[in-house]
DNA sequence: GCTTTTTTGTCACCTGGGTGACACATAAAG
DNA sequence: CTTTATGTGTCACCCAGGTGACAAAAAAGC
């Protein structure tokens, strides 16, 4: 039968989490936390759906994943006791990035990211949310860029790449969006981890296709079809 | 020639850096701010250093990459304008896990990370810097693993993953490092991008090679040969 | 302008890893 | 103790993408 763990200070202690806070403060979150016994294989939350809920493992272990384009999973990581997981809900409105599901049978303890916030940090949570977007948000944009690579051709990979540099260095043109910076066929390569040659035939095809058009040595992409040739789902901000 | 830019909350604002902040606080912010000129291919800072500042791209494009085992370069991520970089420098002890230099001539402000954090956020800066480590020092675990993914083989892959693993989910044991997981070769083969069979194949190959060997479903790793065979540095906590 | 260097385009050839198929081993379930 | 399901080991075959080589085109120097 399932024994409901006790979720006390000296067990928080024991997982090691929160090990710059003090007894007190731990006490406080505790009481605000939400203990629940999720079963091997069941979806903790899905990607793409709002985020409101930090979570910490008590016990089992955790999967976080997502679907590539071809709908394989991707396994992302796994989640030890002791971690914190769901940590996009301390980021202003962002949504999932990852699916969550019990890789074992878990406990997992729930609490509100405000909650968390103030409770361990004494500082509003907007401000300390902005705060971890202005300077984590990118690492974000890596990551994803990097767990979507895992699973695509190199076509998509240079999709992906080209899409986040237009939305960083692009800037709107009757043509498309125009990305100001020389980019060598070189440094793509070494963005997507493909040799030169195989990046040259793939962006000569890409402007075959009009996904792209060159003017000198200034590339002219075109979002949506670059997105349809990443595999994305059609919208995505 | 070289025109050295004004930087005020006008321009900061232009760059839409620290959105979330005020007149004040941005004032406060740059009268700490070094601002300096680098030249096109300067290194600003190398993987493996300790992390002391945080820097502000003012103009231009900056470069984050890292060296793979092969010596091959991986561009990991480049830098826009009005983007901060040196991440690093907010999580207490941290070492860089990129080389910065510049793509192109640059501005950058540069800036101690306690004086970002006390001037913008009214926390301690130890505080802060341990939430970031117990929420997002993760993540950049991820991120690690996945750039070096890029440049890498199935083997060395497999054994990154592993030494994650064997980080997260291993207790010392005579033999060696036993991950207290069952995990099929096909859950490492979703967290590499591989396919089951090649996975297979590789893992009786490392057993061959001592650098794991298997009791019944559970796995006994050695550390040090695993960080020889995925091509790390031979220490690396 | 002309020369030198850096990129681009395109080959032909090789190889790591994907795919499908199937036998065998090991665990669960009854 | 069977039966059934789930992992593991190993094939033979195929293909995306790596490598080296070299010519054409663009840029950068002068």
């Amino acid at each position: 039968m399932v024994r409901t763990p006790t979720l006390n200070v000296a067990t928080v202690r024991r997982l090691k989490a929160f090990a710059w806070a003090t007894d007190r403060q731990i006490e406080r979150l505790l009481s605000h936390m939400r203990l629940q016994y999720v079963e091997k294989r069941t979806v903790l939350f899905n990607e793409g759906v709002p985020s409101d809920s930090l979570y910490l493992l008590v016990s089992g272990v955790a999967k976080l994943s997502l679907r590539s384009p071809d709908d394989e999973r991707v396994l992302v990581s796994l989640v030890a006791p002791g971690e914190l997981f769901g940590i996009t809900s301390l980021m202003p409105g962002m949504h999932r990035a990852f699916r969550s599901e019990a890789f074992s049978d878990c406990w997992v303890g729930a609490v509100r990211p405000e909650v968390f916030v103030t409770t361990l940090l004494d500082c509003p949570f907007a401000e300390f949310s902005a705060m971890m977007e202005g300077t984590v948000g990118r690492w974000f944009a890596l990551l994803y860029r990097y767990t979507h690579f895992q699973s695509s051709s190199l076509r998509q990979k240079l999709a992906l790449a080209l899409l986040e540099l237009a939305h960083k260095f692009g800037v709107r043109d009757a043509r498309g969006t125009l990305l100001i910076l020389k980019l060598t066929h070189e440094d793509l390569a070494d963005l997507v981890g493909a040799s030169r040659q195989k990046v040259t035939e793939h962006m000569k095809e890409l402007e075959r296709q009009q996904v792209l058009l060159r003017d000198r040595r200034r590339l002219i992409v075109h979002p949506d079809r670059l997105r349809e040739t990443a595999g994305l789902p059609v919208e995505e901000k």
